[in-house]
RNA sequence: GGGAGCAUAGCUCAGCUGGUUCAGAGCAUCUGCCUUACAAGCAGAGGGUCACAGGUUCGAAUCCUGUUGCUCCCACCA
């Protein structure tokens, strides 16, 4: 059989995945078996992949296909997330460009519009995952927003509605003026911002006060007045009060009395509150409280009136007095530049604080004051946080716990209501009288009202719907659910046989949006956890550590490199350097590792099946390699079960690969491998094929094409055999004796190569081999063959003119027909003297300390007089060498 | 401002309950090799005061304290 002397993923990959699809071997249907379970974090319906989603679903594919290959009834259920405020925002932006205004839209006429977008670009991204190789359930693909799961969302909303953990009010909210809705916290990210400190000055009212060197009051021509530090100036429009500390030596004479705001003349109250702090600014601080979340507490405390100067997209309204239709931060410029004309500026500082931006849009974020819809959180977070302290889920890595641990302890309230169209419509339908009713349909809307509110409504015409959609993660926290109907028909045969899945896969950062939130739906709707594990990947950065993202243009297309480096190699590449919550500082060339893996095991099936096969007697050599690999598989087998258990895929990987590589290729590969032209025996070929086969298995959940494919090349399968679906390898005891002695012989080799080659020999050069001291006789064979020796042999005297070196405390001598360079031979030695030597000394001072000798275990001091016994045999023997020689 | 975590070879990381798996792996580097499976390769080699300073102990990369430097999360100081 003549095969190419490079493996080629591109022809390959595809005729599997296709081959797979076919035989339907991704589909799970619930039977006797144990199921294995893993819900893929929805990405966003019109995302396309990036590097992030190529790690987590690596991820979640080697888990389910080694489950599979378990024989479990593995289940990979894929879909996507609706993503409101994003997707409603590319669809607006699509309808700008084709000159269509949303404002201009009926609800159905724009949700029209949506849902062709969704059907003509939503799903990219799951044709893209097919690429990686990623077996997911197929049929079974979901999207947030279909009709079980839209219908699910509802149901849930009403029954919380009912058992009294949703309310309406009118809270301050993080308004977002881009995308025109509220966000809950989560949705707000924090970033530092290089800003000014302004320094407004609030003259008093009425009489004025003198100014001193003890108080806070300063004086002019115009009167006196105090200094009010601030970093928004446009919102003194909204100012309503002035705050100090009740304490506040410098400000007790304004106990009483009013100041005016700057430029816009109004007169405020000076209030005293013990929020302030005296060391910030001036101590004093102007109260907005429409404007600012805590001016917003001081303003209820206080009953002060609330002026609130925007509009919803951040543009200054009819309080803005000649500021009004202009943007917040054009309007801040104007509003300082007129202040310091009427000189009501004292000063302007550098400053740097944090503002508040939305995840979506990045707009900066207004708190505002609106009606919204609120999950009560403070109970529900209880529960979610008692599963994950008693390990009934667990986290990997555990130090998320803490993270986790502190949100669920501080946690408020889940702000669920988004002034958007594309979501989850609220089912809360307001009635004539401004009463509400919430109810999964209009019609049971209007029965209920009816019931509630007898005669306010005649027909459903009288109801109007609360214009609202629900936060897209109210929809993804039932996820694990809704996924099998759960919610809607609680007790099917899917969600008891899936639920509770079995690992989730996920990054950190949303811990909180998604993961905290699915363990309460859980325990609210199936009093169960919905999943056991959580792994939690790392985030995957450019080699500078950068985080990656579309902006600085540093992430790759994974499509690229897939075409480049194959799906395997793509795999093996982020897995490799992935370990659990570590970040991974990603550089395409780590792919090639991969790659250059895929070619070498592709070689070693290149060897394998171009030898010719013999009926004859199986030689020694063969026999012996053959039984070390087993046991050599076997050890390795147990390593990466145990790394397993513990999620450490990385470790798993590697250890796999350097099974293969190292063990296989270059070891067992070189033992069996006849001189060229000859042929192997029937036997040994049966078995390394085995052998191969095992590995192919082993490897297969990491690199599933290239083992596909050399499985099958491997030998005769029927026609819908697959190794997607052969058994996982299971680890057998291995002979440790064996695999010891094996590695003294592997020692010897290497030993008698390293001499060859520092003295620049070919590896054609026979060598003879003699040997003192104790030595695993029983695979002189392989020696013999891998050393290239002619001649091996036990002695009792050391051997003159002869090379040598150290396996443990064995002398190994290697006779030179040329000269020997005596002085270099000697000068190693006398290196190697005195390093050991030096050790010598070192486990003396420890045996001859009394403490140690008594105070240490038993075993570890018998240990250190080994040591000793070993080293001393060694400085006799390089002693001998170094007289000989001199 | 509060909390969590990290610091081991040039890079990415292992190193479990202190003691021969204690200083390791892969990649990178260096030196030889086109040895008919593989140069996307083979053989061999070099490379670390385990961040720093103390302490506990017979014994510390490992435990404790402090210092420094990073990272992440949380928080309403204008």
């Amino acid at each position: 059989m003549e095969i190419a002397s490079k493996y080629d993923p591109s022809i390959v990959e595809e005729k599997w995945y296709q081959y797979w699809m076919n035989q339907n071997l991704f589909h799970s249907v619930p039977d006797e078996r144990e199921p294995y379970t893993i819900v893929i974090p929805p990405p966003n319906v019109t995302g396309v992949l990036h590097m992030g989603h190529m790690l987590n679903n690596t991820i979640q594919d080697v888990l389910v296909r080694r489950a599979r290959m378990q024989g479990k009834n593995a289940c990979w259920v894929p879909g996507t997330d609706h993503a409101s405020i994003a997707t409603e925002a590319k669809v607006v932006n699509m309808l700008k460009e084709r000159g269509i205004e949303k404002r201009d839209l009926s609800r159905d006429e724009f949700m029209k519009y949506a849902w062709e977008w969704k059907e003509e670009h939503g799903g990219i991204i799951l044709k893209q995952l097919r690429k990686l190789g990623a077996s997911c359930d197929w049929e079974r693909t979901s999207f947030t927003m279909d009709e079980p799961r839209y219908e699910s969302v509802i149901k849930v909303f009403c029954d919380l509605y009912n058992k009294g953990l949703i309310y309406r009010g009118v809270r301050m909210v993080n308004w977002d003026p881009k995308a025109l809705t509220a966000l809950s916290d989560e949705e707000v990210i924090y970033k530092e911002s290089h800003g000014k400190l302004f320094y407004l000055r609030y003259y008093v009212e009425g009489e004025s006060i003198k100014a001193t060197e003890e108080n806070g009051i300063k004086q002019d021509e115009k009167g006196s007045y105090i200094v009010v530090a601030t970093t928004r100036p446009e919102t003194i429009l909204g100012d309503t009060a002035v705050c100090v500390h009740p304490e506040d030596p410098r400000y007790t004479e304004l106990n009483g009395r009013s100041v005016k705001v700057p430029g816009v003349g109004r007169s405020v109250k000076i209030i005293m509150d013990e929020y302030v702090d005296r060391e910030f600014g001036t101590g004093a601080l102007k109260i907005t409280p429409a404007h600012d979340i805590n001016d917003y507490n001081l303003g209820m405390k206080y009953h002060l009136e609330t002026i609130d100067i925007f509009n919803d997209n951040g543009t200054l309204n009819e309080h803005g007095m000649q500021y009004a239709g202009m943007d917040r931060f054009a309007c801040r410029k104007q509003i300082v530049k007129d202040l310091e004309e009427l000189g009501l500026i004292e000063k302007i500082e550098d400053y740097t604080n944090k503002v508040g931006h939305s995840e979506r849009t990045d707009a900066v974020i207004e708190p505002k004051l609106s009606a919204q819809w609120f999950m009560k959180m403070t109970d529900i977070a209880k529960k979610a946080l008692q599963v994950v302290e008693d390990n009934e889920i667990q986290f990997h890595p555990e130090k998320f716990k803490n993270t986790y641990r502190h949100w669920m302890e501080t946690i408020k309230d889940w702000c669920i209501s988004r002034q958007l169209w594309w979501g989850q419509r609220i089912p809360a339908y307001y009635l004539p009288n401004h009463e509400v009713v919430v109810a999964e349909t209009a019609e049971k809307a209007l029965e209920l009202a009816n019931q509630k509110f007898p005669g306010v409504c005649s027909s459903v015409d009288d109801l109007r719907q609360d214009e609202d959609v629900l936060d897209t993660w109210f929809s993804s926290w039932l996820w694990p659910i809704s996924l099998f109907d759960g919610i809607r028909n609680p007790g099917n045969d899917e969600i008891k046989y899936y639920y509770p899945t079995n690992d989730l896969i996920t990054g950190p950062d949303i811990i909180f949006f998604w993961v905290a939130r699915m363990i309460m739906a859980g325990e609210e709707y199936m009093k169960e956890v919905p999943f056991k594990n959580v792994y939690f990947t790392g985030i995957v950065r450019d080699k500078l550590g950068r985080k990656m993202s579309k902006s600085l243009g540093n992430s790759p297309d994974p499509i690229m490199l897939i075409e480049k480096y194959g799906a395997d190699g793509v795999r093996m590449g982020m897995l490799l350097t992935a370990p659990a919550g570590n970040d991974l500082p990603f550089d395409e060339s780590i792919c090639e590792q991969g790659r250059n893996f895929s070619n070498k095991m592709w070689n070693a099936l290149r060897l394998i099946k171009g030898l010719e096969v013999k009926d004859m007697e199986q030689p020694e050599v063969c026999r012996l390699g053959l039984d070390w690999m087993r046991n050599r598989m076997n050890q390795a087998l147990e390593e990466i079960e145990r790394d397993f258990e513990q999620y450490r895929l990385s470790e798993a990987l590697m250890a796999s690969y350097k099974l293969v590589w190292d063990d296989f290729c270059s070891w067992l590969l070189e033992t069996i491998k006849p001189t060229y032209g000859e042929p192997i025996d029937r036997k040994s070929y049966d078995e390394v094929i085995d052998i191969f086969d095992q590995l192919m298995r082993m490897l297969h959940p990491f690199m599933p094409f290239v083992t596909e494919e050399i499985w099958h090349m491997l030998k005769e399968r029927g026609e819908n055999e697959s190794i997607m679906v052969a058994d996982m390898p299971k680890a057998q005891k291995a002979d440790e004796k064996l695999l010891a002695d094996f590695a003294a012989a592997q020692e010897v080799i290497s030993g008698v190569r390293g001499l060859r080659n520092s003295k620049g020999l070919s590896p054609k050069e026979q060598f003879e081999l003699y040997i003192k001291g104790s030595h695993p006789e029983q695979f002189n064979s392989i020696i013999v063959k891998l050393a290239n020796l002619s001649k091996i042999e036990m002695v009792s005297d050391k051997v003159d003119g002869a090379l040598s070196f150290m396996v443990g405390t064995t002398e190994y001598f290697v006779p030179m027909s040329q000269n020997i360079d005596k002085e270099a031979e000697l000068a190693k030695l006398q290196e190697e003297l005195k390093y050991t030597e030096g050790f010598l000394a070192g486990v003396m001072k420890k045996l001859s300390n009394e403490k140690f000798v008594n105070g240490a275990p038993e075993a570890v001091v018998a240990k250190e007089r080994q040591k000793q016994a070993d080293a001393e045999q060694k400085i006799a023997a390089i002693k001998a060498q170094i007289a000989s020689l001199s």
